[in-house]
DNA sequence: GTGTTTTATGCAAACGATTGCAGAAAATAT
DNA sequence: ATATTTTCTGCAATCGTTTGCATAAAACAC
C-alpha cells in the first residue's frame, strides 16, 4: 500500500537491538521482558516511524485474524443491524473487525459464507441464520470455529446461543389481549424451522393456557417465512373462514404489516374491529398506521451479548454452553384495543 | 483451527513436484506454465486433500488482502443497509469480503475506523460518512489506498462517487407540489456540511426557480443533523413564524418523521392541512401515516455501483475520477395533496 | 571471591505462499 | 546432425512477524 513499508527490523536497526528484542516491548505479555530503559527507546522510534504492524505477518505466525464473521439472512430486514451494530461496538472495542455476510435463508448460501469464513480464518463466528437443525451448526462444531447464536436457536442443548424469552413475551401478550377483553386469538405463526418461529408459537400456547382461554386451532395459520406477503395471505385465509376471532398475534412485526394491509383491503379497522400484536418492535414500529403494539426484543443488547460470549469462547474453548434468554417488553400501541 | 493444515509442500509431496508448480497450477495467471498432465494430478490432488490455501501467507508475500472496508454513519439508520447489501453483492461475487463499521458521525471514529482498515490492508475503501470537506478524503488521497464515496460526496473534484442526483430530485418534488398548487413551501434543510444537505438544498433552490416560484428565505430552517428530533424542532420554528406555507419538503425522510410529529401534536392534517415530501424513500416509508410522498433514491444500485467502481480502481489506479448520479424516482403518496 | 540462579538479549527457525532465476528438456530452425 | 529458441520445473529467497533456545550479564547466596 504505502511505498515504503517499516518493519520491525527498521525500528530495530534505528534502536540498535535486536527485531525480537522490538516485538517483544511491543507485545503486553512480554512487555517485562525488557528493560525500561530500551523499552522506552523502543517506543519512542516506533512513534517517530509511524511503525505498523504487518497483520498478515502477525496472522500466519500466530493464526489469529482478530476478525469475526457474522451471518445475517438480509440485512435489509431492520431487525438485524441493531444486532450487527451491537456486536461492532463490542467487538470493536477488544480490536477485532466484523465481516459481515447475507445468507438470504439460502442453505447454499450459507454453506458457501462458512466456507468462505472458514478461509479467512476468521476467530469465531456469529450466526443469526441457523434453523432449529442445521447441518452448518454440525460442522462448525467439528471444525472447531468458536461460534455463538444470536436470535435464532438451534435445537442442540451444547451451544451458546443469546435469544429473547418468546415465552415471556407470548405471555405478556397473551395476558394483555385478554385485559382487554380479547378471548378469541388468533395467531400468524413463522416458520417452524426456525427456533423463532417455533418458540413463539410455543409462547402463544403458554400464553394460551396461562390465560385460561383456549387456543382454537382453526385460527392458527403457519407461513413459510417472515414475510408481510405471507402475513397478509394468513389473515385472508384466518377471515375466509367467517369464524369469529377479535385480535391477532402474529410471530414478527413484518408478518404484522401484512396484516395491516389485508385488514385495510377488507375494510376492517385495526385497533378498533381487529386488534393486532406483532413481535421484535422493529425499527419506525411506532410509526405504522396504527402505531404498532408489539414485543420489544432488545436486539442491541442481543449483538453485544452475543459478541461477549463470542470473545469468552474464543479465549477459553471450554466455556460450558449457555443459552441466554433476554426479557422483552410488551410496547403497547394503538394497534390494540377494547373487545367491541 | 483444523488441527492438520493441508499445505501446497503436502501436496506437492503427494503428486511428486516442487510446491511452486502446486502454486502455479492454482493461480489462472500462471496455470498455462505447467502441462496438462501434471495440472490434472495437482487438481485432484488438492480436491481429494482438502487443500485451502492459507489467505495470510497469500496476504504476506502478495499484499492483498481481498477485503474491503466500508464506513457508515450508524447501521441502524435504514437508508445504509440496502447500500451495505448492494456492496456485498457486487464484492462478494469477485471474491472479496466486507467489512463493515460505524462512525456515528464523531470524526475521531472515523479516523481511528481509517486506521484500523490500514493496519488491515484492505484493498480498498468505501465512504459513506464524509463532509464535504473531510481530512479523511485528503488522507486517503495521501496514503494510495483505492477509495469511492458513496451517497455523500466531497467537494473535491477528482475524487470517485455515486450519489443520487439530489438536483433532479429536487425539482421533480418541487414540480409536483406546483402541480398540486403549492406556492408556499417551506424547506427542512440537512446539515450543510454533508453533500446531501447541502445539494438537496441547491436542488430545493433550483427546483423552485424553474417552477417559477419564490424561495421565502423564512420558509428555509437548517438543521444541525438528519434526526427526528431536528425535523420537529424545525418545523415548530416554522410554525412559529404565523407565516403562510402549505408545504414542507424535507432534506431526508427521518426529518420529515419529525415534521409529522409536531403537526399531529398541533392537530395538523399531513397531506390535508400541510403537504409533506421527505427525501430516500427509506424502507417502511409507506407504512407511515400518512404512507409519505418522497425520493426514493436507488440505495442497492448506490452501493453496487460504488463497488463496481472501487473493484475497477482496485485493478487500475489511474482509471479517471467520476461522480455517478443515479436517477432518482418521486414516489407519491399520501403525505401530499391539492392545497385548500 | 566463587558458585548458582535469574534476567535480558540475540539468533534463527518457522509460519505458508509467491515468483525470479537457473538449468534441463523439448521443440524448432538450419 | 547441430545450433538456437521455447517450454517446463525445481530452487531458494522473500514477505514480516513470533518465539524457543542459547548465551552473556547481572543479581543473589554462601
Amino acid at each position: 500500500m504505502s511505498k515504503t513499508r517499516i518493519t520491525l527490523k527498521d525500528v530495530a536497526n534505528k534502536v540498535g537491538v535486536h527485531s525480537s528484542t522490538v516485538s517483544r516491548v511491543l507485545n503486553p505479555d512480554t512487555r517485562k521482558m525488557v528493560t525500561e530503559e530500551i523499552a522506552a527507546k523502543i517506543l519512542a522510534a516506533v512513534d517517530e516511524m509511524g511503525y505498523r504492524p504487518n497483520a498478515f505477518a502477525q496472522s500466519l505466525k500466530t493464526n489469529r485474524s482478530f476478525t469475526v464473521g457474522v451471518m445475517v439472512p438480509d440485512l435489509t430486514n431492520p431487525a438485524f443491524a441493531p444486532i450487527i451494530k451491537g456486536i461492532d461496538n463490542m467487538l470493536e472495542a477488544h480490536g477485532y473487525s466484523v465481516i459481515v455476510a447475507n445468507t438470504y435463508n439460502l442453505p447454499e448460501k450459507q454453506k458457501s459464507t462458512a466456507e468462505k469464513f472458514r478461509e479467512r480464518h476468521v476467530d469465531g463466528l456469529i450466526i443469526a441464520t441457523a434453523k432449529r437443525k442445521d447441518s452448518l451448526i454440525d460442522e462448525c462444531r467439528r471444525d472447531g470455529t468458536p461460534f455463538v447464536q444470536a436470535v435464532r436457536a438451534s435445537s442442540d442443548a451444547d451451544v451458546c446461543s443469546v435469544v429473547s424469552d418468546e415465552h415471556i413475551g407470548g405471555n405478556m401478550v397473551i395476558s394483555h389481549l385478554a385485559q382487554l377483553g380479547h378471548k378469541k386469538i388468533a395467531y400468524i405463526a413463522g416458520p417452524q424451522f426456525f427456533s423463532t418461529g417455533y418458540e413463539r408459537y410455543q409462547g402463544f400456547l403458554a400464553g394460551m393456557k396461562n390465560a385460561g382461554l383456549k387456543a382454537d386451532k382453526d385460527l392458527i395459520v403457519f407461513c413459510d417465512s417472515f414475510s408481510e406477503e405471507e402475513g397478509r395471505n394468513a389473515t385472508s385465509k384466518l377471515l375466509a373462514l367467517h369464524k369469529k376471532f377479535t385480535a391477532i398475534y402474529t410471530g414478527n412485526d413484518i408478518l404484522a404489516l401484512g396484516v395491516y394491509d389485508e385488514l385495510e383491503a377488507d375494510g376492517i379497522k385495526c385497533g378498533k374491529d381487529i386488534s393486532v400484536v406483532g413481535f421484535d418492535d422493529m425499527p419506525f414500529a411506532d410509526k405504522f398506521n396504527p402505531p404498532l403494539t408489539t414485543v420489544h426484543t432488545p436486539l442491541i443488547n442481543v449483538g453485544a451479548e452475543a459478541a461477549r460470549i463470542l470473545l469468552e469462547k474464543i479465549n477459553d474453548r471450554d466455556i460450558p454452553a449457555r443459552t441466554i434468554k433476554l426479557k422483552p417488553d410488551l410496547i403497547v400501541r394503538s394497534s390494540t384495543g377494547r373487545v367491541k
